[in-house]
DNA sequence: TTGTATGCGTTATCAA
DNA sequence: TTGATAACGCATACAA
């Protein structure tokens, strides 16, 4: 155990705390002689300042909380949070802050919230009702909003209905008359629909809409493949059968992919599929998947760099949303007459 | 701010701290019209206690901390980490407990080991005489080494070797006689070789040897898809040509693989290539790639229930390596004659 | 059932 | 240059 404290190492020196305290964090205002002992003393105890008493004493933890809507198992699944945390770490590095990674507590994000011990928080794709929000806020902690709505407070999206209206273009310009959109599901069970998923489906529905097609075919799958997988059946099984796809997320996009080729059909031919994200897997795909390109790793980035604003005590203005762009691989093409 | 204290609600509402602190934590401690007065008082003042200060007093943060031995825009490029993370977070959910990302802070572990208020540790390809064991030996804390070697302590590791010499064995049988190996450098600067890269190596040169093949050319990449790509180059200049890799990475792999293919080599008929890990884009590749696999979220969970164990006070032991095996698909055949 | 007093391990203010 | 001592905010024996 970690026993040994500062009162320890003072009374074996024959010093006070304070001197103590000042050979380790201000070394230059004690005399040469009584910091080289009580450095010695230290080192022959074994002993480490206890980071937490630090933390409370200096009032921050050096570390930021990511609140994670899901389990671990969950996001992590989807190499969006990978894409997501590198962005963020190239931030935090240069500022010695370090990430906790915090999903809901037995359920609860709330709660999640309230234990935390760190010194600013970024949330991921929550809504404006959802309970968490009142927890942060009573934390009084920086905060920043990712693929959010604009709630109170800095939010750091990207442009989702223009991304998402390009790729629902896409298809139909190359033809397609009957689509199926595989939207997300909510992320946390309380909570409706996801801001990010409610403004993709207004840009899929402004293309739609705009060449008069009819309804598309509404599915749901969270950003999994096995998720996307599972969501083929019901395509399957639609008449008339789509002949392309608009998929929120590239995993489900990816896992429906693999579905409809384990089943025989030919992609772009027989069904055209268009993802949301561009992770670096979906040109790796064969076909490449054609995809919405959102900039993730800047999205990270900015959100960290905005928190750390905040904690400098800077005021700090919510960006406008990053571009997105249509990219076209191989996974879209005209359908088959 | 969080400015409002326990002692604020308590001298609101009339009654001690105790109280308070009984009403949210031990409320059947408490009368029924005193507590629902403190929760009230609580509730009006936006009263949130101190996770902090909470956890310095019970001597528990509730968090164990992950220790990356680089920067996160690396370790996180390789989905090796996602994995790792569903795994630990599998486990850690049904604890309460959350995870701190641990990368060196200034290039130094140590610090980072120094400053993090965690409850454990799990650390990650460690060698032994990396300075941050010291350092963690030094707080005192339970800690897990995961792809390690046997230091003290428990540690979790895969049969690296066994699942090494599968995959030159593998290369051997469809008649390879011209190798090149991609070894992982040292992920910390100040270290030598990883544990995990000798045991590979080990398994590499068992199977080559007992075959009588040369000697094979030795290439180094971290895990990563440009690395992979990188390391091309040297194999299009090698005299005599490897026909086949052996990667201690599946990124790596899969970089070279699509350098190989952009610069027009048929792969596999004219190189064979063959990963390590097993990540769940190996299968998705074209062709899907051939390699070892390892229970990545296997080890994961069985890391942090060991941390777990420690935590509880119980006695641990080093479990035996979790198996490996090789998975065969469409990146390795015998070499064009 | 409720309150007093002390501990958790630092840092920092103010004197000396 | 050094040392008492008071925060930091909460939990908890022990007492009432």
């Amino acid at each position: 155990m970690s026993r040994v404290t500062i009162a320890d190492v003072a009374r074996t020196a024959g010093v006070s705390k304070t001197a103590v305290s000042f050979a380790f964090n201000y070394p230059d205002r004690l005399g040469q002689a009584t910091r080289d002992r009580v450095l010695q003393v230290a080192e022959e105890l074994g002993y480490t300042p206890h980071p937490l008493a630090r933390a409370l004493s200096l009032r921050r933890s050096g570390a930021i909380g990511l609140l994670i809507p899901q389990s671990l198992s969950l996001v992590f699944g989807n190499p969006f949070t990978s894409e997501l945390i590198q962005g963020l770490g190239s931030a935090f590095a240069e500022h010695d802050l370090v990430l906790l990674l915090v999903p809901p507590l037995a359920g609860s994000l709330e709660d999640a919230v309230r234990q935390a011990s760190v010194d600013g928080f970024i949330s991921l794709g929550l809504t404006a009702d959802d309970p968490a929000l009142e927890a942060l806020a009573r934390m009084g902690l920086p905060t920043v909003h990712v693929d959010s709505e604009p709630v109170t407070g800095a939010v750091v999206n990207v442009d989702d209905r223009g991304g998402a209206e390009a790729a629902a273009r896409h298809l139909v310009e190359l033809g397609h008359r009957r689509l199926a959109l595989i939207t997300l599901p909510p992320a946390r069970s309380r909570s409706g629909v996801t801001a990010v998923a409610t403004r993709r489906l207004a840009g899929y529905h402004a293309a739609l809409e705009g060449a008069g097609l009819e309804e598309p075919l509404m599915l749901s799958a969270s950003a999994t493949m096995p998720a996307g997988a599972e969501v083929f059946r019901s395509l399957y099984e639609a008449r008339p059968r789509p002949t392309g796809v608009l998929a929120m997320s590239d995993m489900a996009a990816i896992g429906l992919m693999s579905a409809a080729r384990d089943a025989g059909w030919q992609v772009p031919q027989e069904l055209s599929i268009v993802g949301f994200d561009d992770l670096p897997m979906a040109a790796w795909t064969a076909p490449g998947l054609t995809t919405v390109r959102q900039p993730i790793v800047e999205k990270g980035r900015l959100a960290a760099e905005l928190v750390i604003h905040l904690l400098e005590g800077r005021r700090v203005v919510s960006p406008p949303p990053l571009p997105t762009s249509l990219i076209v691989r191989g996974s879209t093409s005209a359908p088959r007459r």
